[in-house]
DNA sequence: GGGGAGAATGTTTACGTAAACAGAATGAGC
DNA sequence: GCTCATTCTGTTTACGTAAACATTCTCCCC
């Protein structure tokens, strides 16, 4: 009786609920507690008949090993942490699908963490909150305007960072941003635009400044007028009223956007005004996300390959997972290509006047 | 010496590495392991002066409590557990990221599972895999073809659902399916249209099930024909490619699409074929995701209000969690009004001639 | 100053698992 | 049949923490 009774006070007395232990398996199927371990994890063999006793127990127990208890004993937790900013851009969202993807395959599962507004203190806490939280390896997507110092991670604590700004201290894995700015920039010169103009993302933003940079540099390099660029926050509603405001100016031809939503905005502001795209205006995007191809027109842009980042930040972990690599200053880059579709085309001729 | 010996000895002798533990500390500070533990749970009070003293050493070495080991002696991991089939559609995205919000916002971290294809066994197995994580509760946003009896979740688990069909198993909160397709359609009838076409999304899917049947009954309601509804899988380029086919007959006036992403594609093929929206074809779709209002012309849409439902889902489980309260009945539901934009109008007249 | 309440701290124990070691069973070779 | 290697199984122990109980200390009151 002592055994039923010892189970039923189970989360009565002291310790909270839990299911059927290894203990209660091994009682039931007459054998010893590590032999339930090692059916439970296959690392040694057993007789074919006592696996069978076993695995019959623990099916008629319900018994799931209990992780806490594995993870204490064995060091590590099969769990990676990850930080993005914003999990709603789609940019984002593909890369935390691929590393998902990829840490399951590896047998890891991921740890997900927000950061609302990208605060350095923001950031900073949400990297406390998530480095002592059960995981043993870190991916932050977007830092933004969190700087590597003021993060104190724990040493040991294997990271992967696709932020550009952590090169240097931290494995970093991210798209081209500055080749890819230049193929969409000079894209538009070579259509014969006289000039290009920029619409940024957020002036805090380490992808947004390679961007606008990359522009400029571009614009510099063919010995063209540098426009002021216009300051955008990457939302679809920013891209808009900033169109509504090119919708007003001839001189505008050609408009680099620094991602799709900002240039789907300024697309769609400048139909309003009755304002042709691109035959009075030409509009290169930045990402391609799914939608891209079927704005109208069909957005040219500048592909990010964000599967393959997600999958080569989960990879950079396990390789310090694994081998105990120093990687600090590991820099893997991605193409970022330009897909060249409708919203683009060389300017019509028309006077040079302004207003 | 010998605790410097044994210092130095861990992760080389049978035991992983790992950092100070909380008797490390107790011995530079001088108390008692449990007193250091009451000083990082602050559970009981200590004395101010040892508390210091606690704390000088905690961060002399660098301590973090083991969360394993912590988890294994409360018994609860402060993890929610949260399994959805496409990270990347924007609506499960924003579910998620409310999700994500509202369990940090009660102290608990969200552990991810994408399901690549939803096939049962699929879903089954990342259940599987996901409870028996360390997880204290589990939400599944969109479980697809899994059935509630194919999942054999530990019965003790806190679950809640967005997904119809598991209302009566499970907790769950999902907008308002039905009310919104019936607004979608109503709202084309009542423009004048004599019906409306339907691009419905996979034939396995619940979500995509009820808006296909609340559209054919509400033409049914208004004594209107059912044409055949045209199958999609969701993606802009089945929208695409339907669209290419609507574009080709002139009895199509009227198209509710399953969501906003078919609806996109559909508008695009339409601008293709020459076709104009509204003027020649009206299109409503479904989700309201961030770029419909951008789209030319702006999408009417049914919104679903995402960051409510994962919301809700969080304070489902919280409630169960905490109360130990019997939830199985549950059914919150959340409204999905209609938004009208500038992709509906009504009909032109013309010749009622079929090709 | 003795007694006692309450605060502060220490000691013991258990959570469930798996590594390390130890012992038992089996079978092969002679 | 006996030794030895091999395979399988059992026993002991430790992971780091926190609840429960035990003890010491402090201070107040009579």
């Amino acid at each position: 009786m002592s055994s039923e009774v010892r189970g039923a006070r189970r989360g009565v007395k002291g310790h909270p609920k839990s299911g059927p232990s290894i203990g209660d398996v091994a009682r039931l199927a007459g054998v010893s507690a590590q032999t339930v371990s090692r059916v439970s994890t296959g690392s040694e063999p057993v007789k074919a008949e006592t696996r069978d006793r076993v695995l019959d127990a623990m099916r008629q127990l319900g018994y799931a090993p209990n992780l806490a208890a594995r993870a204490l004993r064995r060091g590590n937790f099969r769990s990676i942490g990850l930080i993005a900013h914003q999990v709603i851009r789609t940019g984002e969202s593909k890369t935390i699908e691929a590393v998902i993807e990829a840490a399951r395959r590896e047998g890891y599962s991921v740890s997900l963490v927000d950061v609302e507004s990208p605060s350095s203190s923001d950031v900073s806490e949400a990297v406390q909150h998530l480095s002592h939280q059960a995981i043993d390896g870190l991916i932050i997507i977007r830092a933004e305007t969190a700087t590597p110092a003021a993060l104190s991670l724990p040493p040991t604590l294997p990271v992967a960072v696709s932020d550009s700004r952590f090169i240097g201290h931290h494995p970093a894995v991210g798209a081209d941003q500055v080749g890819g700015s230049r193929a969409a920039v000079q894209h538009l010169l070579d259509l014969g635009h006289a000039t290009v103009h920029h619409i940024a993302g957020p002036a805090d933003s380490g992808p947004a400044d390679l961007r606008a940079t990359a522009w400029r540099q571009t614009l510099v390099d063919a010995g063209r007028e540098v426009p002021e660029p216009f300051g955008g926050d990457w939302s679809a509603d920013a891209g808009y009223a900033i169109g509504s405001e090119i919708a007003q100016r001839d001189d505008v031809t050609a408009v680099f956007a620094a991602n799709d939503e900002m240039a789907a905005g300024l697309i769609h502001a400048l139909h309003e005004a009755g304002r042709r795209v691109p035959d009075d205006v030409s509009v290169v995007g930045f990402d391609d996300v799914d939608l891209a191809r079927h704005l109208w027109p069909p957005l040219t842009t500048v592909r990010q390959e964000f599967h393959q980042i997600g999958h080569d930040l989960v990879e950079v972990i396990m390789r310090q997972l694994g081998g105990r690599e120093q990687l600090t200053g590991y820099h893997g880059t991605v193409a970022a290509p330009l897909i060249v579709r409708q919203s683009t085309a060389a300017p019509r001729k028309r006077r040079r006047t302004r207003r």
